[in-house]
DNA sequence: TGTCGCCGTGTAATCGATTACATCAGAACT
DNA sequence: AGTTCTGATGTAATCGATTACACGGCGACA
C-alpha cells in the first residue's frame, strides 16, 4: 500500500536473483561435470561414493531441482498420467481419485485431470494429451472412451502409451483391468433379497450402453434365475447414477397401483434418491417396500433408514490401478486383470416384505404368464 | 474399414512408424522454414496467407502436435495449472474442481492435482511442483498452506508463480481470492434460527485453524448477538466437516440433559450425521430439534428430512478460480478479491422449536448473564 | 611386466520447439 | 530513380537435462 518510490528496492534487474538453479550451477560448485551430476540422481551406483556425496551436497546447498521439461524433451518421459473420468463431481470417482493420487504420488508421479462430461471435444482433449507425449500412461476410468467415435473397433490402445482399465473394463481391450465383479455382486445382492422372501424385485439401471451396467444387469438376471423367480422386464426402471434418476424411478414406483416389494438400485445415489421419493409419497422403508443400493458411498450409513448396499473397495481400487499402471511404466511384468473384493453390507433398508396383501397367489400368476 | 493389406498405404518411410511429427516435418512438408510453422502457430498475423495456409494444411495432413517439453523448455511455459486441495474425495471439492477443469480446459490449460491429505510431506509435493516450474501457475484450497511450514510469515507468494486462494482465503497475502462471504451466510442462518424462536442454537465447527471455520464462527456470534441472544461457549461443538464428527457431536448433544433447540452445522455433512445420529436415538427433527447445514451438497434435498442449509455456488466459484488465474497467467489485470453470493436454502430440516418446556424464563437468564 | 577390461568421468550431441537477429523483396516517399 | 522503411521469411542460438561415446587410470591375469 506504501508508494513504491525512486528508494524502493530496485530487485528485479539488479541480478537474476530467483533464476532457477540449472545443474550447471550444482556441476561447477560440486565441481564434476553435469553429466556426474545426472548419473548421481539417476543411477547412484555409477558414480564414485565421494562425488556422489558432494553432488548430493551441493545439491542440498542450491537447492537444485531438475527442470522436468528438459529432462522430459531429452528422455522422452513426462512423470506425468492422464486420469480420464466420466464425472467429477460424483462422489463415487473422487474416492477412487484419492486412491491413484496416493499411488503415483509415492511413485514420483504427478496426475492430470479430464473430466469428459460426455463431451465430444473432451475425448479431443485426451487424445491431444496423449499425442503429444504430455503424459507417461493413463487411467481410464470410462468404459467405452472411442468406443464409436475413433474406429468403430472400441480399441483405445491405439495410443501408444501404456493403458489400465479402471472399474469400467473395456471388453476386447488387451489392456490390464482392475475391476470389481459387477456380475457376482448384482446376482448376489438379488438373491439375498430373494432370500428373504421378496418375489417381485425391481431393477434401477444405470445408464444403457455402460459396461458396468450391462454386467450389473445379468447378475441381477442371474440371480432372478438361481432364486427361482421370473425376470419381469416391467419391473425394470431406466436410471443413470444419479440422485435426480432415482427420484424419478422413485416417483414411477409410487404412481404403481401394484408395486414390487424390494427395489435393487445399482448406485447409492439412486438408492437415496429413490428412498426419499417414497418416503415424501408416504410409503415406509423397508416396511412398505425394501431398498438396495451399490457402492456403499459415505452417505449410505447415514441415509434414514440406512443403506443396503455393495461395498466396492474404492481407495483400494484406485491405489490398485495406479500401481499397475506405473508397473507397465517401469517395465516390470503386470497381471492383466485384477478383480477385488466386495462385500454385501446390511443395513436399515432392506427387510422381509411384510404385508403379503398386494400379492396375488404365486403359482397363479406364475402359470398366467406363461401364454406370451 | 478395410483392411489393410500388403497393398494397403504403407504408411510413412516405413522404419519409424509412430514416431512423433516434428515441426520440421511439416515446414518440409509446407515448404517453408521452421520459424515460419511455429509463427504460423502462435501469432497467424505475422506470415503471410499463403504460408499460413500451406503450413495449416500441412499441419491437418501430418497432425503435427507441438511437443509440449520443448516448447515448455524454451518459452517457460508449461500451460499446466497445479491446485492443491486438502481432501479430494471430499463432495464438496469435487464439484468446485470440475468448474476449475473446465474454464481451465477452454483455455487451454491442463490441471494438475495434489491432494495434501494434510501431511508435510505433501506440502513438499507442492513445493517441488511449483519450484520445479511444472506449472504455470496454482489454484489453492487450504487456507493454510505454508502458513507455518515455510517462512512463519503465512504468505504463500514465495513461489514466483501466480496464484488464486479459492474458499479458504490466506488472510494476509496478497493474491486473489475467490470466495463467499462465510461471516455473513453462517450470521444470517443463526438470525433465521433465531427469528423462528430459537433461544438456544448449538454451533458445530469446523476443524479449529481452519480460516473458514473463523470466519464462520464470527458469524455464528455476530447472528447471536444481532438477535439478542447470549454466546454459550457450551454450545460450541467441535467437529471438522466430516461425517463421522457430526455423528460425534450427535452422541454430546443426545447425552446431555437440557439441549438446544436448534443446531448449526458449518457443514452438511456433519449435519446428516448429526440428525442421523438424533433420529437414532429417538429424536424427532425438526420437532424435537432442528438442524442446519452448510454447503447445499447434492444429498442435503435427499436428507430426511431434507436439510435446511446455504448453497454455495460451487461449480461457478471454480470457474471463477480458474477465470482469474488465466487471467493473471496471461497479464491481464483481475480484481483482488471476489465474493459471489450464498443462497439461504429453506427445507424441512428446520421449524420453528415445539415444546418450551426447557427453556427458562428468558429476561431472567439475560441479565443472570451479566455479572462477568 | 605387459595386456585386457572395467570403472569413473568428461565432452559433446541430442531432444523439439521458440525467437533474436539477419536478410531480402517490394512499397512508399522524396 | 534512389533511399528508406516495412513486412515476410530464414538461420541459428537457445532452453536444461540425458546419454552415447571417448578416454584415462587401475587392478587382474598370464
Amino acid at each position: 500500500m506504501d508508494e513504491s518510490g525512486p528508494s524502493g528496492r530496485p530487485d528485479e534487474d539488479g541480478a537474476p536473483s530467483s533464476r532457477a538453479v540449472r545443474i550447471q550451477d550444482v556441476a561447477r560448485l560440486a565441481d564434476v561435470s553435469t553429466a556426474t551430476v545426472s548419473r548421481a540422481l539417476a543411477s547412484p551406483e555409477r558414480v564414485s561414493p565421494e562425488a556422489r556425496a558432494r553432488v548430493l551436497e551441493a545439491i542440498a546447498k542450491t537447492g537444485y531441482v531438475p527442470n522436468p521439461a528438459a529432462r522430459s524433451l531429452r528422455s522422452q518421459k513426462t512423470y506425468m498420467v492422464l486420469v480420464v473420468l466420466p464425472d467429477l463431481s460424483n462422489t463415487f470417482f473422487s474416492k477412487i481419485l484419492r486412491g491413484i493420487e496416493e499411488r503415483l504420488f509415492e511413485a514420483g508421479y504427478g496426475m492430470i485431470i479430464s473430466d469428459l462430461d460426455g463431451s465430444p471435444e473432451k475425448e479431443a482433449h485426451f487424445a491431444a494429451f496423449t499425442a503429444a507425449g504430455r503424459v507417461d500412461g493413463a487411467i481410464l476410468l470410462n468404459g467405452h472412451l472411442f468406443g464409436q467415435s475413433r474406429d468403430g473397433e472400441g480399441t483405445p490402445a491405439k495410443t501408444g502409451i501404456p493403458l489400465v482399465a479402471l472399474c469400467e473394463a473395456i471388453p476386447s481391450a488387451d489392456i490390464p483391468q482392475i475391476e470389481i465383479d459387477n456380475r457376482a455382486a448384482a446376482s448376489g445382492m438379488t438373491q439375498h433379497l430373494a432370500s428373504l422372501g421378496h418375489r417381485s424385485i425391481a431393477y434401477v439401471s444405470g445408464p444403457p450402453n455402460n459396461i458396468l451396467e450391462r454386467e450389473r444387469f445379468l447378475g441381477y438376471q442371474e440371480g432372478l434365475k438361481a432364486s427361482g423367480l421370473p425376470f419381469d422386464p416391467a419391473l425394470v426402471l431406466a436410471g443413470d447414477y444419479t440422485i435426480a434418476s432415482g427420484m424419478r424411478a422413485g416417483q414411477d414406483l409410487v404412481a404403481r397401483s401394484t408395486r414390487p416389494t424390494a427395489v435393487f438400485c445399482t448406485s447409492d445415489e439412486m438408492a437415496i434418491g429413490l428412498m426419499r421419493t417414497l418416503l415424501s409419497a408416504g410409503l415406509r422403508v423397508p416396511e412398505d417396500i425394501s431398498v438396495a443400493g451399490f457402492d456403499d458411498i459415505e452417505f449410505a450409513a447415514v441415509a434414514e433408514p440406512a443403506l443396503t448396499t455393495i461395498r466396492q473397495p474404492r481407495r483400494e481400487l484406485g491405489q490398485t490401478a495406479a500401481a499397475v499402471l506405473v508397473d507397465l511404466l517401469q517395465g516390470r511384468p503386470s497381471p492383466k486383470r485384477i478383480r477385488l473384493e466386495t462385500e454385501l453390507v446390511l443395513r436399515d433398508s432392506v427387510a422381509p416384505p411384510q404385508n403379503m396383501e398386494n400379492a396375488p397367489a404365486k403359482t397363479t400368476r406364475t402359470s398366467a404368464i406363461k401364454p406370451t
